[in-house]
DNA sequence: TAGCTGACGCAAA
DNA sequence: ATTTGCGCCAGCT
């Protein structure tokens, strides 16, 4: 077993969006908001990107301008897949639902 | 230390 | 509504 070195910044990424329930989804600049670096949504990604547990679910952030994002288990395609198994609409590889409610994400 | 990368954001066209 | 270009930040090399 080795140690993972996270950062304060990855835990705190991590944390949010392991608070986010099924059927819902947040997106990459929101969490950023939440961690009080609102322009960091990029820097959100990368950590989720490198995130590895998959109790996170990581496949519920999408992008703010409606497309799903990526997702390195299985690609966009499946990261779709999950979505829509969890209630979500998702066409083209976009969110059409604009349920994008954060409701309980602090941390 | 400096430069590069990426699961991004946004204004303009 | 869709595409383009430039800006952004944390981590890595």
């Amino acid at each position: 077993m080795s140690k993972w070195r996270m950062t304060l910044f990855q835990q705190k990424i991590y944390i949010v969006t392991a608070k986010i329930l099924k059927g819902q989804v947040a997106t990459y600049r929101s969490i950023a908001v939440l961690v009080d670096r609102p322009q960091a949504s990029r820097a959100v990604a990368q950590a989720l990107a490198q995130n590895f547990d998959p109790k996170i679910p990581c496949h519920r952030v999408v992008r703010s301008d409606g497309f799903i994002g990526g997702y390195n288990r299985g690609g966009t395609n499946q990261k779709a897949k999950l979505l829509r198994s969890e209630g979500v609409l998702v066409k083209n590889n976009r969110v059409e639902s604009k349920s994008i409610l954060l409701s309980q994400l602090s941390y």
